[in-house]
DNA sequence: CTTATCTCAGCTCTACTGACATAG
DNA sequence: CCTATGTCAGTAAAGCTGAGATAA
């Protein structure tokens, strides 16, 4: 007992044996690489979700984006006004239903997505830097299952 | 593509090929899980897994209590007082540096420790339902050495 | 009348930063 | 002098709740 060295990679086995600990732990960790790096750009990690989402739906209602995301419609605002403020996204009434905001992403808002994306997948690689290409497949995999339930 | 149904289970491709966000929002799940049953008897997940840490490691100091968990030293001040609080664990001065407080558990304190437990196995048990024993192994196997790292 | 969308204000929990007094 | 420990105040991000206005 007592190492005085290697505190690092001890937790107590009661809790190292809970997944939610060790979830919040890695995503912990996973945020803050990902975080700091797309920081460069001025993003959040939420920014760069709704801005990817978005490009990847085409004209959306804010409504929409927070069901695909599984975020609160009501943290969209927010995240939306941020995208729209930096012209990175526009919202524009939906003329046919007129409580809702056709949310699209505009050329800045590609040439954003780019560079945050590209930041955002070296940071994921450093994260898992420890993991095979197959093992981080499998840790998707495994982690999709639980993350987006039915 | 548009299934009316069907909303909770999709996030687009971009965001999902993302270790982080899956981590973020399977970590999300999971600490409502946890939290919401440790909620039954006024415990925070934090207040077990210190809890826990203390019930591990006998009379230890707040220092070393953060840094095996990972948790910054300024916020165990205020769960090791609600702790204490509660009567589940002792403060008290370490003759040999008084500069450190030795924390130690009560009787109270293992006795709540072991009903907290089992609401946070079951806890977990409900949010890897969708996985197989073998499963469950090996995404705790990769998940520590990505929480973990050295 | 009921439902859906959007906005606002406020809250909780986790994590972090800075400042400080005390003890080694 | 410098480091370690503990305490306090405040901040940030993500995630919730409740209330209300507008439109379908």
């Amino acid at each position: 007992m007592s190492d005085d060295h290697d505190h690092h990679a001890y937790a107590p086995s009661r809790i190292r044996a809970l997944p939610s600990w060790l979830l919040g732990r890695a995503a912990a960790r996973g945020h803050r690489l990902v975080a700091d790096a797309l920081a460069a750009e001025g993003m959040r990690m939420m920014h760069h979700a709704v801005l990817s989402a978005v490009a990847e739906l085409g004209p959306v209602s804010q409504a929409e984006l927070g069901r695909t995301l599984g975020i609160d419609p009501k943290d969209i605002v927010a995240i939306v006004n941020d995208l729209q403020k930096d012209g990175l996204v526009t919202r524009t009434p939906d003329p046919k239903d007129r409580r809702k905001n056709a949310i699209e992403i505009s050329s800045a808002g590609e040439h954003r997505l780019r560079r945050t994306e590209k930041l955002g997948d070296e940071a994921n690689e450093r994260l898992t830097a420890d993991l095979t290409p197959a093992e981080r497949e499998q840790l998707i995999a495994l982690l999709t299952r639980i993350a987006l339930p039915r």
